[in-house]
DNA sequence: GCAGGAAAGCTACTAGCATTAGCCTAAGCG
DNA sequence: CGCTTAGGCTAATGCTAGTAGCTTTCCTGC
């Protein structure tokens, strides 16, 4: 029987795939060891259990989830910074919408979690600066900021948004609306 | 051995008590059976299955927000009714996490669920009515009123905001965000 | 080139879950 | 007072996570 040469981080991209296949409740350790090609408890040997494949998943993901909305913001600021960062982050979403369901919404509560929520969080304030915000009033922004695209990408991935309005609207709007409640330079 | 009397919506009290607390995911029946007094495949004679008392449950709730929400803008209208409907979602919402993540956040796409969905809904519109909306803008308007209070609500109560700054002033700043995007009459 | 040991796989097992089948009896109704 | 129905039960299946302990591969030191 030759050996099939897996590692932590190839168990955690077989979850990947596992669930942009069968969405986040089809994530089992009997199907990601299927997909591995091996048997269940042998995943034991790269991660500790369940709960911590999950914990692993939601680093990779906010880890992309950065990535991915830096590389967006890259040479722009102010209001097309902010802009750029919402339509990437919503980009992302549909393109993967489980991997956004397993994303962790509190990162920053487990140790192990919170370097790569930091990440996420700092691009959030690094496009926020240049409105001249205070600290406290630039954390606010940065809630505000996430509140509103958290809200609309999580309801529309799970088909929350039930009309046939047109949803790149009403997106538009909310990009308009939260870019006004920014103090004008 | 004398008979325990429930009826589907005695489960589905149940079943509420359990997620009070255990959370959501605490929701197995085994645990709403025990709590009931009965052996667990006695349940079957109330609910056909679990995903379907999840159903019961999520029709459930829908009705239990319309009703604290139709409460609170009673008797209110324009930028107070929208205010005073966003902190009672948000009350209901950090006094009962379980039961609002028990919520569907598309009710529209599924039958059973369609009625309770829509009355919430018609709350929704009825708050934003007297703004002269055309019907588009209308929808277009609650759909923003929905993505900024579900994507703050939810983050809070998953503990997802870490830092130390005021959460109310946090959302106090987004309603009026909301209704500066809504037309001045 | 070859021991030897760590690491990676395996089978076998336990316990908890949802669900089904089929039995038994309590409660209402003639 | 008996009959029927419906609400409870026990027993059993199959899937899940997780544990124990064995075997074998592969790398490292010599």
């Amino acid at each position: 029987m030759p050996r099939a040469g897996l590692t932590t981080a190839l168990v955690v991209d077989t979850a990947i795939a596992v669930i942009d296949e069968q969405g986040l409740d089809g994530l089992t350790l009997a199907a990601v060891a299927s997909r591995a090609g091996v048997a269940t408890p042998s995943l034991y040997k790269h991660v500790g259990s369940l709960t911590e494949l999950r914990k692993l998943l939601g680093i990779r993901v906010l880890e992309e989830m950065t990535a991915v909305v830096t590389a967006a913001v890259l040479g722009t600021s102010g209001d097309s910074a902010v802009a750029a960062l919402m339509r990437a982050l919503r980009e992302y979403v549909l393109a993967h919408p489980a991997r956004y369901a397993a994303a962790p919404l509190d990162p920053l509560h487990d140790p192990a979690l919170a370097a790569a929520g930091t990440g996420l969080l700092n691009t959030f304030l690094a496009v926020l600066r240049g409105y001249g915000l205070a600290d406290s009033a630039a954390i606010h922004a940065t809630r505000r900021l996430r509140a509103v695209a958290h809200g609309f990408v999580s309801l529309e991935a799970n088909g929350g948004f039930g009309l046939p309005e047109d949803l790149d609207e009403t997106y538009q709007q909310l990009i308009e609306m939260f870019i006004a409640s920014l103090p004008r330079g």
